[in-house]
DNA sequence: GTAGTTATTGACCGGTAGGTCAATAACTAC
DNA sequence: GTAGTTATTGACCTACCGGTCAATAACTAC
């Protein structure tokens, strides 16, 4: 019926995502997507739409991805405590690796473009509240009853965004695991 | 000896703060900055350099005057539990009355620029450092041991950068307050 | 006054930004 | 085969980006 696309569209998302990871929304030209999707400006509008549709589903893909592995992880097996300081010693290992600088493209969206573009920030919105949500119900397995579960929830994205800030910064990375201990100081102790 | 200024330095760089505050720095252009200040392109670069340098000495007075304050407050009367929740219910206060949507240069600076300016990373770390100093500070002067202070202030000072992005990325201002009352929990209980 | 110095002005510049489009290619249905 | 549909291509466009500079103005020292 018509002309077959040429590329993964996955993979080129994945591309585009990682160009706006480490680059941000404003920095990041339609050239260097080109350079890293491989595709030709022309194919990128007919595919995506513009610059502001292509960032925003390059950070779909990225909370379907890496958000969600976290969120997994959340859903898995061990104790809470585990999966909270597993979180936070994420952010430590790939800001070794320096992937990004420990860059975190939700926590960047929601400084650079949640104010100036809608659906990014319902994006962001709905994501945040997935993961806390499946902090929460960590939390509940535990037997944390819901108002407490809620407001621990809230506290520990908190404080997990915040090491994201720091990590980019430049601060030490004794600051995450600091951060990470004191909010293993406020979970119930394991019982299983 | 030479012509003098016809503009108040103070007066124009918090001018050109404002600016890359709500904006962002690549956002930012230098028509935005002409506007903001009043003066021509040709002064702003002959009195400060370019853009790299404009957002650096905007940053600084954001430092030298926004965070300031913060710290001032810390070193001033009260106990810590009131001090850290004043500063938590800052951020409440300015997301409300949508005060750049509660944002943060010093943390934007954090996620935009650290990365591509070793300038401005190391003014975000010197900054960092003294407000972590100073939350240490008056958590000794509520007879904290220095162990203790240094731990509870990196998180401390985690939560709360954490807090301004999820004002910035629209959450619910119950998510800052929840994470301002677990703060509270791991301090000191008021003995003054 | 004049010489020396710095500030202000606005026209100017090359480069490149995001975005469009007509031509052509690759496919399916019949 | 042909008609219809969509994908790919790369040349092209306008607007504006950050940055420069020669002319001129405003001052001080003498």
């Amino acid at each position: 019926m018509a002309r077959p696309r040429e590329f993964d569209e996955r993979q080129v998302i994945e591309s585009l995502m990682t160009v706006f990871w480490n680059k941000g929304y404003e920095a990041t030209t339609m050239q260097d997507l080109v350079k890293a999707s491989g595709l030709l400006k022309g194919s990128l509008y007919g595919a995506f739409g513009d610059k502001q549709a292509l960032y925003l589903a390059a950070l779909k893909h990225y909370n379907r991805t890496r958000i969600q592995a976290g969120i997994d992880m959340l859903n898995g097996e061990g104790s809470v405590r585990q999966k909270i300081a597993r979180l936070f010693d994420n952010v430590i290992e790939s800001t070794r690796r320096g992937l990004f600088a420990g860059g975190c493209l939700l926590c960047n969206a929601s400084l650079e473009k949640a104010v100036s573009d809608k659906q990014v920030k319902t994006e962001i919105k709905t994501t945040i509240r997935r993961l806390k949500v499946a902090i929460m119900d960590a939390l509940k397995a535990e037997n944390v009853n819901e108002d407490q579960a809620v407001s621990l929830a809230a506290f520990i994205v908190s404080a997990y965004f915040g090491t994201r800030v720091l990590a980019k910064g430049g601060a030490p990375a004794a600051m995450i695991g600091d951060t990470r201990d004191h909010c293993l100081q406020l979970l119930p102790r394991a019982q299983a």
